[in-house]
DNA sequence: CATTTTTGTTTAAACGATTAAACAAATGAT
DNA sequence: ATCATTTGTTTAATCGTTTAAACAAAAATG
């Protein structure tokens, strides 16, 4: 079964390719003879004809493709992520080419370089640890693209994160205030700055309140052996003498991993620990306590970078470097109640 | 910043074109001057030359690109398997489109076309209701594509699927075993066909095990409405007379409403109700009695379907249909201890 | 009626790659 | 020395669009 090309349908109408693209395209609007536009119309629809993109990407330099790279799609914030981003993009009539990093430069090297031979308009990009070259080498090659959730400070982007400070420092605030005296927290072992920026914020909200930072308070695990250093730290944390009262967790996937382990180990929430972490979860909700957390404004995030990654396409890359830092929204619940009651 | 093509590298060695093709894509192996070549790769190297995938598409009229249309990326059923099926892909050099239908037919037929369109060289594809045209379309434009998930009775393709009708029963069987004798089922209302085999496993359990079905029994729930559909269908089986000992959900999606309600409305799992249901999510882990689950073998689906989809366009769509219906793992937790102790 | 303008359509180049076929020069065979 | 083969490279067509420019015929203008 052949396609249809133009040529298929001038051949049959007994006209030119242009004249059947000017139509099709509905350029040239009044210049065209109706009954032959209608003719050409009609029969394009009666062989199926579907416009070849790329051919017309080729000609056009336009793929009305933006490629998406996140952490993983299996993650539900990521998933999220790419839900919305899809939606935004689908609006203006753009699609969306994705690829997964899992954290590994290499990896998101090869989805990156991908995306680009694709021809991808722009790219909205979740970058791992290490990936400064590649972004500068984007910089350097002019090619349109927005950083979302994540960017490294030494180098000038666009980009849309939260402002990690601040939620961490809410969060551990909002502990405090509870009565927990002892706020530990699990964060990622990474040189990622929104995620320091999540420690950052933390240990500003011990210092605000005159809590003496200790380190055996602050543990960080790795993304490779997760589970396993998510469930020493939780041990780490509660299994001392002078146990955390309280626990922030760096993400949705440590808590989960926390949790269960908490679980199984019987420790009773808020009652022997406080919890609180980033990333509202559906899954929180089922827990006995339902965790307090930071929710992040993700549709807002998804709009924007599509918003501004198409303006800086339609502009040539000719705009201001744009930055933005999204206020999180504390969703306060059963796992800090108020202590000492 | 212009891009680098074939033709720019060519007049800075002093070569043709062809030349510089036959070189980067290792062509004519033996047949080309080592020093030429070497001197071909080194400045296409230094010139940061990529391939225009577009004009290489256009030209070899293949795109190594997969279009992928699931219900809806942020269910983590359809993101799970959209992650096994791109590192499927990854491993053949094929990049992933997506889009998400959420179970609407126009967005499922907008995306279809925007991936055709596209010239992806293969789909796999979790159609909605009512379908059956566009697929019945593919088919007869010989469009390689693989259905993965649900499939249509009444046409002849591919399909990668559960045993839903098995695993359903298996499930209800289970239940029964357990000592529960009135289970009931909250089911989409729905004319897909493997939902409807989800009810029809469940019904013949109940047949099998001389359990007469009682239409209240069964509830079926409409996507749009879902959450509120669902707690009145809880309601419904569990504020009666004889009141339901049991409920199989046919989602993750509705066992995830289900159970919050059942959480907030305080009955007791498994002593008032025991609980199982389609799709393993790890929300459920959280849930002070875990729920059994039919776990779907989303990695060999995945995998499955990547192959066959490849296998199909290699061989050019001269390949005989391959129908697969893989078993389902019944997970049990506490959600459906034994009755009656 | 000659000229200009408008209307409707076609011609042809271009996008950036691939690749069969042609070609020239070097090497080998007789 | 002549012809055949091998080696190395180029020519040119092609994929399916888009679109500026050219063109022809019809309508309007003076």
């Amino acid at each position: 079964m052949k396609r249809i090309s133009l040529k298929d349908i001038a051949e049959v109408v007994g006209v030119s390719t242009a004249l059947v693209s000017y139509v099709l395209n509905n350029k040239k609007e009044g210049r065209i003879n109706k009954v032959v536009a209608e003719k050409i119309r009609a029969t394009a629809h009666a062989m199926n004809y579907r416009t070849n993109q790329i051919a017309r990407s080729l000609k056009t330099n336009k793929t009305n493709t933006i490629g998406l790279i996140l952490a993983d799609i299996s993650n539900p914030f990521s998933a999220a992520l790419a839900r919305v981003i899809e939606d935004a993009a689908d609006k203006f009539n753009y699609t969306v080419i994705f690829g997964s990093s899992d954290e590994k430069p290499e990896k998101y090297k090869k989805i990156l370089d991908a995306l680009i031979n694709r021809q991808a308009d722009g790219l909205i990009l979740s970058p791992p640890e290490h990936a400064e070259p590649q972004i500068a080498a984007l910089q350097q090659q002019q090619i349109p693209f927005v950083l979302i959730d994540r960017y490294f400070p030494g180098i000038e982007t666009n980009y849309i994160v939260l402002d990690n400070y601040k939620a961490a420092f809410e969060a551990t605030q909002h502990l405090i205030d509870c009565g927990y005296q002892r706020p530990g927290m699990i964060n990622y072992a990474s040189s990622l700055f929104h995620l320091s920026e999540r420690t950052r914020g933390y240990m500003a909200a011990l210092t605000k309140n005159k809590i003496v930072f200790k380190t055996e308070y602050l543990q960080q695990v790795n993304n490779i052996v997760l589970k396993e250093e998510t469930e020493q730290s939780v041990e780490n944390l509660l299994q001392r003498t002078s146990p955390a009262d309280a626990i922030l967790f760096g993400s949705n996937v440590i808590a989960m991993h926390a949790v269960k382990y908490i679980n199984q180990k019987k420790f009773m929430v808020p009652q022997n620990v406080a919890l609180a972490c980033f990333d509202e979860t559906d899954a929180f909700d089922l827990f006995y306590a339902p965790l307090t957390c930071i929710k992040q404004p993700i549709k807002e995030m998804g709009d924007l970078a599509v918003d501004m990654l198409l303006n800086i396409i339609d502009n040539n890359n000719n705009v201001k470097i744009k930055q933005v830092s999204l206020d999180g929204e504390l969703i306060i619940r059963q796992s800090t109640k108020t202590h000492g009651t």
